[in-house]
DNA sequence: GACAGAAATGACAGCGCTGTCAATTCGCGA
DNA sequence: TCGCGAATTGACAGCGCTGTCATTTCTGTC
């Protein structure tokens, strides 16, 4: 029926526990011993059980992925993230389970305790809010779960990958000052979002760079969605002096902005300059095209995966990867008149 | 340590045959005794081992969802069908693997092999087009694997989900010629897609019970993407007699005719009507918001689920339900003038 | 009240692998 | 050549559950 580790064992004339050594990768096997095994493996196509190794072994070869599912501000964003994730598995020989999570409410510990328990998952990929936390990272920690992040806001403590969120939207918003901004707005995102900290830190770097005053008037809270930019630019535009540029933390509010400055009659760029941040695929489907920050989220998906593995695998403690930004500039943003 | 069948089993009085009975739902047990086991189990917190049931049974409590991975049109529905099946999936303490397939080579052989041998799922959830490619259906069928389809194209053979696309179409254009219309458009989608099928028959309709003639002049060939909208609108834009009216036929391609209608200086709805299908997030994020037809992704993704699962548990031959639309009108729509 | 047949329960082996620990073989200096 | 620690390998039990088949306990009938 099914080709067995016995199998293999007797094919190759081991005992069935050195056959798992190698199945394992563990060191101790001579190395002509092991190639015969893998050589048998092969040409018997053999396939190790899962459930089998599950029960024996404590290994299940099962990450779990675990996001927040509160709102769905950026199902995309999770999409590729995903894939990435999925990707990285792929190449291991592990398997992932999605995980959507509630973060309010005691659901996240019953989930959590049920990958652990039921499913001896080996280890967390997660996205932020979740990232930082605090009584699902305690509860990881209490299972001795290891875990790696996607854009934590704690980076020492962390593994996982990041990107230099602050330099990026610096560098976007001196975009703007090159152009001859001098009024530029910010639409902030979710108050205990990193994103939103790095983001806005960004923005002030480059006003304080260019030497532009800060002014408080033209930052706005938002949340991310599309509607909180459609709100914070009708806050701004009710300001007496309307600012010539927006920044918005993210490009569903900025493509919020641009539908509120045609609300009034505003034309982007001529009247004013937008830009967001993630380059997700609505940057370039908006009209015009948005100048915005590309996050290669499917690649962060995939190198946190892979940072979980090498920590899983004993590879080593695990890092937290840093990975390049681009400037996606097009025609959301414009010269001053 | 954990708490095991055999534990419950002791509390209980009975043997862990009988606990096992209870688990699996199986019929030959006496109220009475199924009471007290249950309840047993719930004051110990009794959580079975799905490595254990995988191991020892034939059951894995597994299932897949598959979906193809070659390109990436539209991964907001595929992230809220996922939604959709992981709910159901948790209802029925059942998990969910997800399982991007590529459709050309023979990469989708060998994943399913790996599901069907290494995980022992038990079925397969699939969304467009993977629900209509042949070889892949064939491979299943000799697995034996139970699978549910998302809107497949046979719907004879076929259980899972599906929406009357076609009627919903129809209903769409006819809200056109209310609107007085008269030359509209149609742009398709990916050629061997159900979708795109359905949406062009229930156009027809439309036309026909308005006693307008079809003019193959105004359908156009899409493939579902945001460029490909923009190249068809231009195309369409290219006529000697230009339509008053475009129906995509799904958002991203609606989305496109707007950006090229902008790009082209007409202005929508007063220049032109536009509409698409399915409800995406960006049909909101226009300007002007998108008329189209709601498509409930994540409800579907549970049903489909959920039929899939009335199969496994041996409730029924499995149906293919199917779940109502509904016409959202919005602003890119309007009265000819 | 005895008995056939159905309903309910239990004993036991084993799913395919790994952990533990013991046994064997190897390499090398004295 | 002998002896010893290190490097390899193997024997065996058991992970937590379910399939098979035997056994016990109910039913209802005459």
């Amino acid at each position: 029926m099914r080709v067995r580790l016995e199998d293999v064992a007797r094919a190759t004339g081991v005992s069935p526990k050195t056959v798992s050594r190698v199945l394992n990768e563990e060191s101790s096997v001579k190395e002509s011993t092991r190639q015969k095994v893998l050589a048998a493996m092969e040409s018997m196509n053999y396939r190790p059980s899962p459930a089998a190794r599950g029960l024996a072994g404590s290994r299940s070869f099962l990450v779990a992925m675990l996001y927040d599912n509160n709102d769905n501000p950026a199902s995309t964003y999770l999409a590729e993230v995903q894939d990435g994730v999925l990707d990285a598995c792929d190449a291991h020989r592990y398997s992932m389970m999605a995980c959507p999570l509630r973060m309010r409410g005691q659901d996240f510990i019953r989930r959590v305790d049920a990958l652990v328990f039921d499913h001896h998952i080996e280890g967390v990929i997660m996205t932020p809010p979740l990232t930082d936390y605090a009584p699902l990272l305690q509860r990881l920690k209490e299972h001795g779960v290891p875990h790696s992040s996607i854009s934590p806001v704690h980076r020492e403590a962390s593994i996982g990958v990041c990107m230099d969120e602050q330099q990026a939207a610096k560098a976007l918003v001196m975009q703007l000052v090159e152009l001859g901004h001098r009024r530029i707005a910010h639409i902030v995102g979710i108050a205990n979002h990193g994103a939103s900290r790095w983001r806005m830190a960004g923005y002030k770097d480059a006003l304080a760079a260019a030497g532009l005053p800060f002014d408080p008037h033209y930052v706005v809270q938002g949340e991310f969605s599309f509607g909180s930019g459609v709100l914070a630019a009708r806050e701004l535009f009710a300001l007496p002096e309307l600012p010539t540029a927006i920044f918005a933390a993210n490009d569903d509010m900025a493509a919020g902005v641009m539908w509120a400055a045609n609300e009034r009659g505003l034309k982007v760029p001529r009247d004013l300059s937008v830009c967001g941040f993630d380059d997700t695929p609505l940057a370039t489907q908006l009209w015009p095209p948005l100048t915005t920050v590309r996050q290669p989220s499917r690649e962060m998906g995939k190198l946190a995966a892979l940072q979980l593995m090498e920590v899983l695998r004993g590879r080593g403690p695990g890092l937290l990867v840093q990975v390049p930004y681009t400037l996606q500039l097009r025609e959301s943003t414009a010269r001053v008149p």
